[in-house]
DNA sequence: CTGTTAGCGCGTTCAC
DNA sequence: GTGAACGCGCTAACAG
């Protein structure tokens, strides 16, 4: 391996010269700079980050942390914050924690020992003095998380309007009796939907039903299984609004077992627009968040935050509704 | 920051013993260690792996370079790759060149400042002495490349047999005029599929019709373009083969466009199996292959290479055929 | 078993 | 403009 001090044997100057002149910091004579390139071409030098970083500097790398990059969603996010991360000169490092907080720590925990610059947090993660541990110190952007975090910022979409424009889209088209699906209780994403949708339906004046809200996971299982409790519960519906995406899809297939047609027989609302919604026959109606820009921000304000003092403390991006073909018009003939 | 001189100072002893202590590594008196250990704990000192990996061994990170990670075939493969790293204690780095060999050589130029131990490769990049330059010394596994790179080592799926395995699936129900919307001719494993198909066809004897052949980029566009493409051909066919599952699904979108019945007067597969695969409707009858396998065999060589000496030089895994909607039995009733 | 002494490759004071 | 020397945090020979 040939260091720095190679070069400058080659070069015939010192080791500072060298480095001055592959930094381009401070003043080093043109021909001697030039002499210095040449003589580090010629040997195939490679300048060692580590050493750079070793010096307390930054070592011009970030994590990512997802629960699981097959999740649609992630892979979009991650897009985004890849690319800001790319813009400035910045690697990625990706971790996946299976919603699990200990795997977390771990994983940050590690982190730490490789002096990553900075982290984005994606995801729910159950909260403990352990986590709490691994992040201190840490620069941390959240994304769609509560902020636990003292200091840490958030980025995140308006879940509850969300929620509302979803169930208002519904209540336009005539439907009455508008189910929810939603995700997990102790996801603050999932609590902001399900309020959104509450919010909706009583501003319309139409009555909120607990019991045609079923709780499941942000997967297709989530859905189809949510959709089957609600059947069991015998309470009629003609509409429904899934948690998210995925939890749609589920939804779907489980009104494709009962026989039931989309949307004549029953309208579905996803939320999160992943690509995958626009695949779908019938294409899925749903709420589009910008995925990708989510993970854009985060990275800006995570690499920002390096480098200005003042931060906004958090971002709050928009969302609206992609009307495909899973949501139709409420037809008074019956239906159960 | 707390060093391991700190602790050294703190815990009473040499910074060399609190290093054995805290690596484990040759002989440290029980209660010596103890006080090492607590010692650290109290100053909450963190280990800096910069400062290890410095004395030239191993970084513990490996890197991925997938073309686009919101492709969904290459999230799967990725989480194949992060198993094993995880397992092995190794963090990854996830980078994204677009098939954009020069983009690739930037990333992996940057990857060796930073020391990674290896790089999985993934997908087709256009071959250059750069390339080479950027790849010469690294230990670098391909997935899905040709093997042009000197020694390295490639894990794959056998294509060609997965190419023969759709088509012959399509002859079986009858099919005689099978079209085929492959992928792009620079890269091999659209070759091979091509081969497939047309080995199988010449076996049965079946005559290659080079006119119901069409390239086309590996995604969406690429299968719908290609579709309406051999529509304007005016060769009749029933069936066709498509270079991946992407593609079949904008062929999917071309013939709902054009007014053809999927299967009922067109047959459709793809090939990969993505988990997307699964969620369309009809459900797309495709080529499996072990998408996440592949990445775990692929980290696998990789972190074993720098293990064991001896490694196989590349591994072939076996596809197969899986059977959805998207097809079905050829009905002679007239077609074009 | 433990401590001393060198570096690892590089940036960064300082003098010259 | 250039160089010598020190130190980043840690591991690895060597002693003892």
């Amino acid at each position: 391996m040939v260091t720095i001090r190679d070069v400058a044997a080659e070069a015939g100057v010192s080791i500072t010269t060298v480095s001055r002149a592959l930094n381009e910091s401070g003043r080093v004579g043109r021909a001697t700079r030039e002499r210095v390139l040449n003589a580090a071409r010629r040997l195939g030098y490679e300048p060692n980050d580590l050493a750079r970083s070793l010096h307390g500097k930054a070592t011009g790398t970030i994590a990512v942390l997802v629960p699981d990059i097959t999740n649609p969603f992630f892979p979009e996010l991650v897009k985004g914050v890849q690319e800001v991360a790319t813009a400035h000169q910045k690697l990625l490092l990706l971790c996946q924690t299976s919603e699990d907080s200990e795997i977390a720590v771990q994983e940050l925990l590690h982190l730490r020992r490789k002096r990553v610059d900075g982290v984005v947090l994606v995801g729910g993660l159950a909260a403990s003095e352990q986590l709490d541990a691994a992040l201190a110190g840490l620069p941390v952007v959240a994304v769609d998380r509560d902020t636990t975090v003292d200091g840490s910022r958030v980025v995140r979409s308006d879940h509850r309007r969300g929620g509302r424009l979803a169930t208002e889209h519904l209540i336009e088209l005539g439907h009455e009796h508008i189910a929810h699906v939603r995700g997990p209780a102790h996801l603050s994403v999932a609590q902001d939907r399900h309020d959104g949708y509450r919010e909706a339906l009583e501003e319309a004046g139409l009555p909120y039903d607990a019991s045609l809200v079923v709780e499941g996971g942000f997967l297709e299982e989530g859905g189809y299984d949510g959709l089957r409790a609600l059947r069991r519960r015998r309470r009629p519906f003609t509409a429904v609004f899934c948690g998210n995406d995925l939890m749609a899809i589920g939804a779907l297939r489980a009104l494709e077992d009962v026989g039931l047609a989309v949307p004549d027989e029953v309208s579905v609302v996803g939320f999160d627009d992943i690509h995958l919604a626009s695949y779908l026959r019938p294409g899925l109606t749903t709420v589009h968040q910008p995925i990708q820009t989510l993970g854009r921000r985060a990275a800006a304000l995570l690499i920002g935050s390096a480098m200005n003092d003042e931060q906004p403390a958090s971002e709050v991006l928009d969302v609206h509704i992609v009307r495909r073909q899973t949501t139709a018009r409420h037809r008074r003939t019956e239906v159960r």
